[in-house]
DNA sequence: AACTGACTCAACCGCGGGGAT
DNA sequence: CATCCCCGCGGTTGAGTCAGT
């Protein structure tokens, strides 16, 4: 577009946010609220564009956000939602409101995303070569060896994290909180509104939209639904049926699953969206079972 | 202990959308 | 309608850290 930089003005600071620079944001945003960010620099002095100023606000600062390790119930979220949204980590991020797009971005880039290509590869191979089913451990997937408890966060992110719970405190604490509490929650809503209909409009065609999903399915059922565990089993159960039924479809292993959850105790009831999803994700399920067979087995990492 | 390559993630950059004028 | 300005998003980078030798 031709605009220059917002960040390359003389005198703008770049690089890693001192504790002083977020209490003084914090400081700045828990008297004004979030927004405006054009105006944050002015008056706070710091020495930092307003796009800098907003993303730490957004990605670290702001209350509620969760860092460290990723649940294994998250990373199923996380991968069913990018093989339905693609790379939208803005609307995937609305369906973990503790997590920051940045966050998922990163993790989908730095740990999914190689888990699932390294296991396609080798999913790839044993499905070719033979009927023979990567092992999977007879105890199922138990978490220890996702990707996610590799490591832990970054000693400068557990400064933050201090400062954003202080942040928590204070506005617990605070004689107005609700005020200014209130708008962020308010604009995170409303963003999460303009999120989840970006995320609409990305759907396809027929596909009910993000939003009536949202509508009809409850957080609990959705949850319940990205478990780990019901991806797992259902990748698994997608593998074992194309094992024994050769040149069946995906459509047809897909619905064996179906069947397979329908007739399983502790499932939410079956609803018409959830079958959708299960549709929907035909086209995705190679991924599922990467994603399943990589944690269910350790040999693998 | 020193070196090196791999990995992680905080931060930046460029672009597009949308509201204001 | 055209232009400007601001905000938010997704892709990318590079400094810091870790693990292996």
């Amino acid at each position: 577009m031709g605009r220059p930089p917002c960040c390359d003005k003389v005198g703008i600071k770049k690089g890693p946010w001192t504790p002083e620079e977020d209490i003084i944001l914090v400081s700045y945003i828990q008297e004004h609220g979030p927004g405006n960010w054009r105006s944050v620099p002015i008056n706070t002095g710091l020495l930092r564009c307003s796009k800098s100023c907003r993303l730490r606000w957004t990605n670290y600062l702001r209350p509620g956000i969760k860092r460290g390790n990723f649940t294994p119930h998250e990373e199923g979220m996380i991968i069913r939602l990018q093989a339905l949204l693609g790379n939208k980590w803005a609307a995937i991020a609305s369906y973990l409101p503790q997590r920051t797009d940045n966050d998922i971005k990163n993790y989908w880039n730095t740990h999914l995303k190689k888990s699932l290509k390294k296991f396609q590869t080798v999913l790839d191979s044993s499905i070719i070569s033979s009927s023979s089913i990567p092992q999977l451990h007879s105890e199922g997937w138990n978490g220890t060896s996702s990707p996610s408890t590799f490591r832990s966060c970054s000693t400068y992110a557990s400064s933050t994290e201090n400062i954003s719970k202080l942040l928590e405190g204070w506005m617990r604490d605070s004689p107005k909180p609700n005020i200014t509490l209130k708008k962020a929650q308010e604009e995170e809503q409303q963003s999460n509104e303009k999120k989840n209909a970006f995320a609409a409009e990305n759907s396809q065609c027929h596909q009910p939209k993000a939003e009536e999903v949202c509508d009809l399915i409850s957080n609990e059922e959705l949850e319940q639904l990205f478990t780990f565990e019901n991806l797992s089993k259902m990748a698994w159960e997608k593998v074992s049926t194309n094992s024994t039924s050769q040149g069946s479809s995906l459509t047809d292993s897909l619905n064996s699953v179906a069947e397979t959850k329908e007739n399983s105790e502790n499932r939410p009831p079956y609803s018409f969206h959830e079958k959708w999803i299960l549709d929907e994700a035909t086209a995705q399920v190679e991924d599922l079972m990467d994603l399943s067979l990589d944690c269910s087995s350790g040999s693998i990492f």
